[in-house]
DNA sequence: TATGAATGAGATTTCATTCAT
DNA sequence: CATGAATGAAATCTCATTCAT
């Protein structure tokens, strides 16, 4: 039962974040969404901020199923690649407020050394993709590939996120910031 | 007198920002900093948030200070890319706290647009350089500077923050770091 | 104005304590009854508890009061003992909760230093006295003055409170206690 | 296993209240050192002020304990004062937060009647040693015993207290402070 | 304009107590 | 008897905002 208690808090913060935003959320709407006592609350967590490791974790886990599904193993890399951009853009449409938030919560944290950790998968994940891609001879073998798979991530995800951060007609952009990603990304790592 | 006083707690919530973070600090703790009352406060800024339009707006003179002054007009627009990526490096060192503040009060405030408008200088700026480059033919023809100056401006804060975000031996991997950038963006633009 | 609202809080304790007792004491009520907001009260003291030297310093000052006025400087030493017991006994079936809630206040703080400058008034007040019947030879020689001032009112005090904390019928023993302890007096200073 | 668990929690108080003070004491911090369960507690005890007269019975345990050890039943009168003044001293440099902490929770119950009862055994021992030295003429013999028990206790109590609560110089002071309070009874008591 | 004491709504936090196991 | 997770009423405490000066 305890675990669940855990689990059903930090969906609910995820659900309430989503919707009010960091600051105007009271622990109040949280243990209410997730059904549980105001007291249970700190049973689990010591504050508000504190909720962020585990909401980041959810996240993270979140993206690994939606690449693993969305990214096909037998696909070339080129193909990949083109996957790998839809995912991370349709995974920051529907969650560019958590994305927000877990960095807001990020810059107000001091456990930096956590987040690390937590976004490991991912970061391992494309690494190896590389790692393959060179191997095929994909992609110049002059890629370092943790480091690239880093660089990668960051473009990506700015990408998306100035669609929906900053752009009125987010829709209408999002295609074109794709197709611009897509291509940026194949020059920059000389896909055949 | 007027203008120096907002000035002062412009100035005094970045300093304090950069010490404890949005969210905890206080009215009380900028306008002690600034040194002026604490109702003095609400005959320049309506809310906590109403700051960070200001603050950016700061942020990006300096910035553009910098670059203006890092980046020669007359270098070839491969060094010019150099230049920059050591520039952009070089703010993320000294102001990462601040970049992370804005983002994070930007993802708190309503009115976006605002955010769209300040940063535009530099935009322009890269956009510019980046057309130019095309005319000169040192990078390819089939670039679309706006989109792409985004997109670059995204791609080296990312790799910045990087850095100075998650990495401990940070002192270290900067410059692994920068070289990685440059090489990843030469090949992305196909510079000559 | 300031200086009014924090007496008034401080009096207002003083009142509500009396009625009942520290712990079951809120913020809320002190406040209610001084007439001043809840966050009025944290402008001038971060915690209940933090009120008692405030209190203790009041108290000090009525029983000092109350001593300069029932004690004779005229009187000999041994009327002034007899005034003195009468004073100190009047003094504790008046304020003995606020007796006892000082004495609980200190056991739970920590600046227990801060309370003895509190009580030295009295301690000086008795001291001199004393000196002075040494002089005139109302009482042995052998007296240090400074550490029988602390023992008398040690003595005198839970003997007071001894018959407003243990016993049922006060008022009856009262006058058989008081009289106890103007002989142990009596003998123990060998007062002629 | 039951009287056990008991003791185990009424020791444990014991130590807490020591270490914390009583306002500051939860009632996890005693199960939690008494290794009991959080329910445990009510099973013995309906509150925490109720767990009082248990500690009051074993402090008064102790201290007859001592008492009968410390004070020789064939000295003279004279000397068996001096053993009890050094006894009191001890127990109250050993015990001084509990004898406050049992004050203090005396002063927030509201059962009175219970602490006379608890304390009586210390009375009675001191009043049968008065009745005896008036027989023997060691004393006065206007002593009232039962009364005059009770000024004495008060006296060499706050006499002490007043070493380990207000003085920093304790260790130098204690000896001065005994030595006082037993010139200042032997005077009292008219000894020989 | 400028001040800063005062406000009080509303947030956080505590912790004695219960109860299903 | 014993447990300890869960509760939630009730407390503490914060701090953006006001307003008389």
């Amino acid at each position: 039962m305890a675990q669940n208690k855990k689990e059903m808090i930090v969906r609910a913060a995820i659900e309430v974040f989503r919707n009010k935003g960091i600051e105007k959320t009271k622990i109040s709407d949280i243990v209410q969404v997730a059904g549980v006592a105001q007291g249970t609350f700190y049973l689990y967590f010591p504050s508000k901020l504190s909720l962020m490791p585990a909401i980041a974790e959810v996240m993270v886990e979140k993206t690994m199923e939606i690449l693993r599904s969305a990214v096909s193993e037998k696909a070339s890399f080129s193909d990949q690649m083109q996957q790998f951009v839809e995912a991370i853009f349709k995974i920051n449409e529907e969650y560019h407020e958590i994305q927000a938030l877990i960095y807001s919560g990020l810059a107000s944290t001091e456990h930096l050394k956590e987040w690390e950790a937590v976004y490991e998968p991912i970061y391992v994940w494309l690494s190896e993709k590389l790692d393959k891609a060179k191997d095929t001879g994909e992609i110049r073998n002059s890629i370092r590939s943790a480091h690239t798979a880093k660089l990668i991530i960051g473009l990506v995800e700015s990408a998306a996120e100035q669609i929906y951060l900053y752009d009125s007609q987010a829709e209408n952009m999002a295609d074109t910031q794709k197709k611009e990603v897509k291509e940026f990304l194949k020059h920059a790592l000389q896909m055949e």
